[in-house]
DNA sequence: TAGATTGTTAATCGATTAACAATC
DNA sequence: TAGATTGTTAATCGATTAACAATC
C-alpha cells in the first residue's frame, strides 16, 4: 500500500468503480478478477489494480476481487458510512427532482432538510423533507451542524447564498448554479455540475465526426 | 497550429474558456494575456497557449488576445453555431427544470419538442416548447430529424429509450439516467451526468479533509 | 524603439501500462 | 502442485510546464 496523495484521477474513478460493482451484485457475480473487471470498464487490468494499491490490498493472488468485499471497501474510501448531513437550498423543479429522485440515502447521505423562498411550498413537505423558509437558514445551519449544501437557487442569488452558508460552516456546496463558486473559505469544497459544460463537450464530439466523415 | 488529435483534457477545458471569457465580456473587459487568464482560472499561461494552439493562433505578440476574438473562436470551435437540434425524453421534474431554465438557446442548441408518457402533460406545452407523446417518439425523430436527446426518464426504461432513440439516427445522447448505456451504435456518442459521481467525490474530498485534520 | 506577450520547441512531471516475483 | 492473478517495481507514454525566439 502507497501512502503518497492520492491523484484526482483516481478519486474520480472510484465512484464508476463503485457503480459497477454494486451492478455486479445485483447480476449476482461474486467474485471478478482485475481482467475482467477492466474489460467491462475499458480499462487496463494494471490500472484497477494500481487504483486500488493506493489504498490498501483487496485482492487475493490466484483468485482476484471478492465484489462485495471490494465494494465494501470502496464505499469506505468514499466515506459512504459517514452519514454526512445534507439541506437543499432551492425548491424550484431541479431540487424538486433531487429531493424526490435522486436518492440521497442509498448514496450513504442524510437528506435532512429543504430550503426555500416561495411561501407556496414553505412548510410544506417533499418525499419527507421539510421545506423552511430560507430566511431561516442562516440560523438552522448554525444549530444544526450541516456538512454539506446542494445549492439549486437561480443564479442570481448563487454567490450570496453560497457565502451564507460557508460562514455557517458547512463543510462541502454541491453547486448546480452554473457560476464559478470563487469561495475563499478554506475548509469548503466545492463541487460543480456544470450542465452547459457537459452538453458543449457533447456538441465538440458530434462537430468533430462531422469533419472527420468529411475526410472519408 | 498543429494537427494532432485533440486531448481530452482539452476539450473539457474549452467550456470553461467559454464560461470565463463570457464573465470577461460582462465585465467589459477587451482584452486579456494568458498569465492574466491563468491567473483567474486557475491554470498556467503555458497550458493556456498550449490549449488555444491546438486549434490556431488566436493572440498577437505582445497584446495577448481579444476577447471576443477569442470567444468567438472557442465557441466556433465548439460547434455552437450549428445549432443541433434537441428533444427532451422524459418530463419529471428534472427534464421540467432542464426545457424552463437550462437555456439551451443560449449555448447555441435549438430544443424543439419534449416527450412523456403521462397523459397529464401530452399535449400542453412548457416554455414553448410542446409536450409529446412517448409512443410517437420513435416515428417522430425519422420525420425529424434530431442532432441530440436529452434523456431524463426512470431508469427502468432508460436502455430501451437509448436504444430507440439510437436507432432513429441521433448523434448524441445527453444521458442523465446514472447508468451505464453500453450503446454499440459507434455513431452515437453518449454523454453523461452522473450525479452520484460527483457528490461521492465530494464525500471522499471532505472525508479526506477529516483525517489530514486529525493528523495535525 | 523597447517592452510585452505570443506560439512553439524542449524539458519535466505524472499517469498509465507492462512485466514479473510473490503467493493463493 | 500447477495455474491464475495479485501487488508492485520498472518502462513508457502523454500532458503540463518552462524557455525562448519571433514579432506585435
Amino acid at each position: 500500500m502507497k501512502k503518497e496523495r492520492i491523484s484526482n484521477n483516481v478519486i474520480r474513478r472510484l465512484p464508476m468503480y463503485l457503480r459497477k460493482l454494486d451492478d455486479l451484485i445485483y447480476h449476482e457475480v461474486d467474485r471478478i478478477s482485475s481482467g475482467e473487471l477492466g474489460k467491462q470498464m475499458g480499462l487496463t487490468p494494471s490500472q484497477i489494480r494500481q487504483d486500488f494499491s493506493c489504498f490498501g490490498e483487496f485482492g487475493q493472488q490466484g483468485y482476484g476481487y471478492r465484489v462485495t468485499d471490494l465494494r465494501e471497501q470502496v464505499a469506505r474510501i468514499l466515506g459512504m458510512h459517514k452519514g454526512f448531513t445534507v439541506v437543499i437550498v432551492g425548491v424550484g423543479n431541479l431540487g424538486h427532482a433531487l429531493i424526490a429522485n435522486f436518492g440521497f440515502k442509498e448514496q450513504g447521505f442524510n437528506l435532512v432538510a429543504a430550503f426555500d423562498t416561495s411561501a407556496d411550498i414553505i412548510g410544506t413537505s417533499i418525499s419527507g423533507i421539510p421545506v423552511y423558509d430560507s430566511a431561516l437558514l442562516s440560523d438552522w445551519l448554525k444549530r444544526n451542524p450541516t456538512d454539506i449544501v446542494v445549492l439549486t437557487v437561480p443564479r442570481s442569488i448563487a454567490r450570496n447564498m453560497a457565502e451564507t452558508v460557508a460562514d455557517c460552516g458547512v463543510r462541502g456546496i454541491w453547486n448546480f448554479t452554473n457560476i464559478e463558486l470563487e469561495l475563499d473559505k478554506p475548509g469548503v469544497r466545492v463541487e460543480n455540475i456544470h450542465f452547459s459544460d457537459s452538453l458543449l463537450a457533447l456538441g465538440y464530439y458530434i462537430a468533430e465526426s462531422e469533419s472527420s466523415d468529411g475526410i472519408k
